[in-house]
This record gives structure tokens, C-alpha cells and sequence, in this order.
DNA sequence: TAGATTGTTAATCGATTAACAATC
DNA sequence: TAGATTGTTAATCGATTAACAATC
């Protein structure tokens, strides 16, 4: 029964689910029950369920869903039943990666080009795709109507080549850079700040570290306790 | 009032207010209300001062939040008050992305090896930091007592390192392999799935695409019907 | 038909938002 | 004291979990 407002959550594991799709189409497997795909997902079997439910009735009560048939209606719900067209910001180190990840291994995108300012990497190709002068971008993107943007320049330029992006037709920006972008509205920023989450996993690994030590320092109390009543 | 469990939601926030106020402090700003950090942050300022609160009370009635003492409350909550020692797995572009960004731009984090198999890499530097082989990576981790690790390999090795980094003392894990990874319980992993981003990205530029056409559609008819109207 | 598993409704839980008393 | 803004409590909202009827 498809419904009209579906939350990030369930959006963000999508593609989780699709990953575990194509792993198991590889191997053969074509029926998955949810709780199988719970274990192999995480998430519970009873998510799993209500969150494809949001799309239609894709499974078979009593056996489960085939998965070639599942991943082809999530190809769709996300939408990348077709190839999408992208474009990256930034030929360094990041920018590489991405462009590499997402030429070679990444059969949903299409890496249209890569733009920088460096006169040294201009004309390079990475993976097969070019390196372009920045100049050309907005020319580039509206000619072939890119809509998607991997956005990993420094952050000083990050709001100003934002702000190209978008005038040239942009409507989607994956950013990585730490700062807060502002766009009009209509265009979505996701932001991928590897600081945040490399922050945040500091928080757990220290409180984890302070837990320890409350807990060995509890269980010396506890043991000096014990002695004490053994003596 | 200090709370007990703190959810991830606000955990992830933290880092946000950080880095919102080292830029204050460096404009020479120090005194800041929740209204302002909204503005900057783009979450409710109901939603800040709520976040704060699980922690202390931090803030002036009436005046605000002093930058300088907020920034040291925030980081002793995160655990930044002292530097975080990290390893890097995997010395390809985002590894060395990573740890170049760390090693110069991230004043909270000491990177101390980035650890590769390819025998080109090993003994080279990364902004200052060097490239080590695999094997060298328990000794290191032990004697260093590293917590904290950046996975950037091949997926196809990605359990396997982390297994290797957890037998070595690591227990916060920031995952960039496109997998879901199998510790102990009690170790923290963090996923930074570019792939998983980029997709829900997309999701929302095709439905923003669907929109658009859904209204234009519309308003042709609409048109139409004026028109017709008008005939 | 019996067993299994989906799709859906109801109950619970948690997070966000709103409201306001406390107080600088 | 008046104005401003925090810290906290109450209300709302939304997402997850549990339960189960539908049905293969």
C-alpha cells in the first residue's frame, strides 16, 4: 500500500538492502525470507518488512521475497533503475577516490567529470574520466542536465562552488566538506562530514574507556570487600 | 542535570556546536545564544539547549552561552580534551585522504601509522606520517594503546583487518568498506558507506525529478483547461 | 490442511517541539 | 525592575516494536 511520506530512515537502508540483494543474487540465492535478511542487515525482520511495505507488496506469504524481483523494485523506489549522472568537485585525494569508486565499482552512476582549479591535473583522467577546468563546469552540467553533485573541495571554496553547482542546474549535493551549505530550496545537501562521525565514534571509544575503568575500579572495591569479609 | 543515556541523535550533534564555536572564538565572538547557534547550525535552538542540558547547565540565563567555556565543556564530553591517538587502514586515496586531513587540519586527533600491504607505499610519508606494513600493525596498535581506527580498504579485506585491529586493542572503528562488520560486543563501528549517501541522495533528486515533471504536468493542464476556458 | 511468512494494525517507545517558570 | 534567555517540564509527533490476521 504506498504511502506518500516515507522518512530518511527508511531511505538510508534501501540501499542497504540492495547491497544484500545483489551479494545474494550473486550467489544464487532467489528467495530471502526478512528474517534472513534481518541477519544479514541488522536491522529486525519486522522493520525490514514495514519499511518495503511503504513501496507495495513484494514478498509471497509464507516463503518470502525473490530477490532478483525485490532488487528491481528497489532499483526503481530509489531510482536507479537507470544510470544516474554525476559529477565531482575536486581532484584531490578525495575527489580521486570517489571518482575511482564510483567509475569502477559503483554500476549505478555515471561519472560524467571531474572538475578542479590545478592546472597540473587538468586533462589527467582518473579511472577513465576527465579532469576539467572548474570554468567548464556550469557549461558541462547543464549541457548534459547533471543533477548530482560529490562536492569534496576545500571548505573555503566549498559554498561558492555549491552555489555554481546549483545555477548550473545541480539539484542533489553529497558535501564533504564541514560546513554548513546554504541552497535554495528544492536542492537537497547530504552532508558526509567525516569529522562529525569520526567525533562521535571518539565519544563512544572514550566513555567506553571510562566505563572500563569504573568497572574494574568497582570490581577492586568489590574484591578488596571480599577479602576483608574472608579475613 | 546529568543524564544516563545520551542518544546518538545528540552524540552527533556535538561535534556540530564544536565546530561552530572554534569559528567564534577565532571571529573573537564569546558570548552566544541558543538562538544564534540555530541560525548557524540550522537545528532548533529548543533542540540545542535541550542537547546541552543532558550534560550541565552551561549557559547565562538572560545573556547566552560563553564561547570559550562551551567549547571546553563540549570537548570534554566528546573526549577531545586530550588527543585521540588513530591508525588508518589502507594507504589508497582515502586513506591518505583521511589521514592527511587529520594529520593537518584535525588539531583533535594524532594520526600515528597508516598501514598498507603494498610494498611501493610502505616507508613513504603521509603528510608526515608513515606508511607501515600490515604486519607491523598489532605491535604498533599494542604498544601504543590505539582505540580508535579509520578502515579505508578493499571490502574484501575489510573483515578481516578489522578483526586483526579488535585483537589488537582497537574498539571504535570508523567503517568505510561497503560491509557490515562482526565484532565483539563492547567495540564501537561507525559506518561512513559513501555508496549508501550517494544512493538515498539520489532517491531524492529522481522524486524531486518525478515532482517536478508530476507539476509541470499539472500545470499544462491547468492550462490547458484555461484554455479551454477561454475558447 | 499444516506450517511458514508476509502485510498491517495496535502498542510502545523515544525524540522533537512547545511552553514556561527560573533567573541573570 | 524590565527584558532576555536559559533550563526544564509537558505535549506532540514519529518511528520502532509487538502482535496477529491474511494467505501462500
Amino acid at each position: 500500500m504506498p504511502d506518500r511520506t516515507i522518512s530518511k530512515s527508511v531511505i538510508k537502508r534501501l540501499p542497504v538492502y540492495l547491497r544484500i540483494l545483489d551479494q545474494l543474487i550473486q550467489r544464487k540465492v532467489d528467495l530471502i525470507s526478512s528474517k534472513e535478511l534481518s541477519n544479514e542487515s541488522g536491522f529486525t525482520a519486522e522493520q525490514i518488512r514495514k519499511d518495503l511495505a511503504h513501496f507495495g507488496a513484494f514478498g509471497t506469504r509464507g516463503a518470502g521475497y525473490n530477490t532478483t524481483f525485490l532488487r528491481e523494485k528497489i532499483l526503481k523506489i530509489i531510482g536507479l533503475d537507470k544510470k544516474t549522472d554525476v559529477v565531482v568537485f575536486g581532484a584531490g585525494h578525495l575527489g580521486t577516490a570517489l571518482t575511482r569508486y564510483n567509475t569502477s565499482k559503483n554500476p549505478y552512476v555515471n561519472v560524467v567529470a571531474v572538475f578542479d582549479i590545478d592546472q597540473e591535473l587538468i586533462g589527467t583522467r582518473i579511472a577513465e574520466t576527465e579532469v576539467m577546468p572548474l570554468d567548464s563546469a556550469s557549461a558541462l552540467i547543464k549541457k548534459k542536465r547533471v543533477k548530482v553533485a560529490l562536492l569534496a573541495v576545500p571548505v573555503v571554496v566549498a559554498q561558492e562552488v555549491a552555489s555554481l553547482a546549483v545555477d548550473s542546474g545541480i539539484n542533489a549535493i553529497l558535501n564533504f566538506a564541514p560546513a554548513k551549505l546554504t541552497v535554495p530550496e528544492g536542492v537537497h545537501v547530504h552532508d558526509a562530514d567525516l569529522t562529525i562521525e569520526l567525533q562521535s565514534l571518539i565519544y563512544y571509544s572514550s566513555a567506553e574507556s571510562e566505563r572500563l575503568k569504573r568497572l574494574q575500579h568497582e570490581l577492586q572495591e568489590a574484591r578488596s570487600r571480599k577479602t576483608l569479609t574472608l579475613d
